[in-house]
DNA sequence: TTGTAGGCGTTATCAT
DNA sequence: ATGATAACGCCTACAA
């Protein structure tokens, strides 16, 4: 079934269908009429590699996911689907590469794959952005992570302010009496975000004079459980001082606490955890999850805002932060 | 950049080139070294939509997820992503409906949009198979879902056998001295698995002659954390005398312990809590929950195989169970 | 082994 | 307001 068929059975012209179902003007309520109904009787769509083919372009957006088990990207997708969906007639196309896999040359394969309209980086490397990605001149948003330093036309960005929001994090553990603070985070030489918040730790030390050694009190891990059990397995081997454990996401956090609660450690009562992300599982774990929360609905909703404005209005990049607030529950206390 | 820019550039025609970057035979070494060369050079890629247009059939496998809360269709589809990219060249298309819209006539819909190569139906009504699938002729598999009974030649389905799975869970915590048993789960009109499950348990009640009145006992709730806590509420509510309480789901699962723990009671001391699924952060929840766990990998890999079986080698449906496992870990004790 | 050309379903331009 | 027609980039007989 396709419009020519469609031209057939109604008696008008190819052309005069298609302007029809492309909902364009010149057509007259008769002829429109007639075609839509005809059209809806046997179920027709139109062809839409025929359609992407003629106009040059295709009506996806593009998503990049960098590091699938991270959860909160899991979650952020959901939320940036429901969106693109409710709001907007464009189709999403997801895309996960493994953490360390380049982003920027992924996209460029995609980019003449695809022709998307526009493309979210969820998570990437600054590096990767500042060798390879003027090659690129698709309207892009990173999300999660701050561009504002890389001046591109097409790239946009939006994330919460991770240095303040880290280092808020950890004066308000210093305020409550904590000394000995250990911190589970990515691989700095990887994740960017990982960086970000390791010097907001390092600034809300340093402006309260507490010791910090990163090799001895900073422990690598993946963006999992597994990844925050193994760090939390780290620290407590090479000290059992600690009173509190700042973990750079939720799910390294759930890992941690499983981790101290295998060793016969309390929390809060021995160690306090808190966790970044705000995932919803954290209201319902036993303790209950102390985070660092962003909402994914409002990065969801302005990242893809950004982008349209980029493709639709042909606007200029923009750079914004959410805010990040601290949720406080049960999982850390005072001393 | 199109085969027409690389054809003049190489000197070949535009059929050769064509033969080249599909892997062709009756071709020269000279030219297919030097067209690939060529192509490398400059970064080419085919046009899919050009190509899909022409060869009428695309290269995806439509994934159709319903009911989008639910962890464990995520995790399910991040193993089927994994597993599609690495052993396939095909490519992924997800799309997610909520719990209680149509997934046969959504498929209908896509089936002439984008004419996959097939489709995984991640969750599904009974029901609705029975009266819209016959209108598609693509190639499918159901997951999670037996569709041995409805007899498309074009259907294959694979899933745990829910019946038995249940079933043993509740002989088992039966086993165990439990007598007064509240069941968290789906509900019933809605998801054919939830009716399954609920046979299951009606089975191991009957044959040990252990009262069971669902009226009383047994709680609906959505596939989600929300929904566990709400359903446990109700239960709690409705009797203090549950010894154990088994979940059609382990997202349901920690709901309930966390609500369970919110009045005082503790898991497993107070009352045992068992999970279905086996996803991974069961291991890390405080306690470690015991569950009903099937792989997702497995599963993953079959209902793949199956639907490669399906539209490869033109094979007949099949029906395929893979085994289910009681992880048995701290959540649930012997009273 | 290589080249040529028709057509896939649509959109858009140009007549009418 | 409507109709005819030329692309879009690719694949694939068929011809050479």
């Amino acid at each position: 079934m396709t419009i020519k068929d469609l031209s057939a059975l109604t008696g008008y012209s190819v052309g005069t269908v298609s302007r029809v179902l492309n909902d364009q003007p010149n057509v007259s309520e008769k002829a429109r009429k007639t075609i839509r109904e005809a059209a809806e009787a046997c179920g027709f769509q139109l062809n839409t590699n025929a359609q992407q083919l003629k106009q040059q372009r295709s009506n996806n957006i593009l998503v990049l996911v960098k590091g699938s088990s991270n959860q909160f990207f899991g979650a952020l997708v959901e939320a940036i689907q429901a969106r693109v969906s409710e709001k907007t007639s464009y189709h999403l196309v997801v895309d996960y590469l493994d953490e360390d896999s380049n982003e920027v040359l992924r996209a460029l394969q995609l980019v003449r794959e695809k022709k998307p309209l526009g493309i979210l980086f969820l998570g990437g490397n600054e590096e990767n952005f500042r060798t390879h990605f003027a090659r690129i001149d698709t309207p892009c948003v990173l999300v999660t992570s701050d561009a504002s330093d890389l001046t591109f036309p097409n790239l946009s960005s939006v994330c919460c302010d991770e240095f303040q929001a880290t280092k808020s994090a950890i004066d308000r553990l210093i305020a409550m009496g904590h000394r000995q603070i250990g911190i589970i985070g990515g691989f700095r030489e990887r994740s960017d975000t990982a960086t970000r918040r390791f010097q907001g730790c390092m600034a809300a030390f340093e402006e309260h004079k507490i010791p910090f050694a990163p090799d001895q009190d900073y422990a690598n891990a993946r963006f999992s459980h597994e990844g925050g059990y193994l760090a939390a397995e780290m620290l407590i081997a090479r000290s059992d001082r600690y009173t509190a454990i700042f973990c750079m996401a939720d799910v390294m956090a759930m890992g941690a606490i499983r981790c101290l609660t295998d060793h016969g450690l309390k929390v809060p009562q021995d160690v306090s955890v808190i966790g970044f992300d705000g995932l919803s599982v954290g209201e319902y774990i036993v303790p209950r999850l102390t985070t660092v929360s962003q909402s994914v609905e409002l990065l969801a909703q302005r990242s893809i805002d950004l982008l349209r404005q980029l493709f639709e209005d042909g606007a200029t990049a923009a750079h914004e932060f959410i805010p990040a607030e601290i949720q406080w529950r049960e999982s850390a206390r005072s001393i």
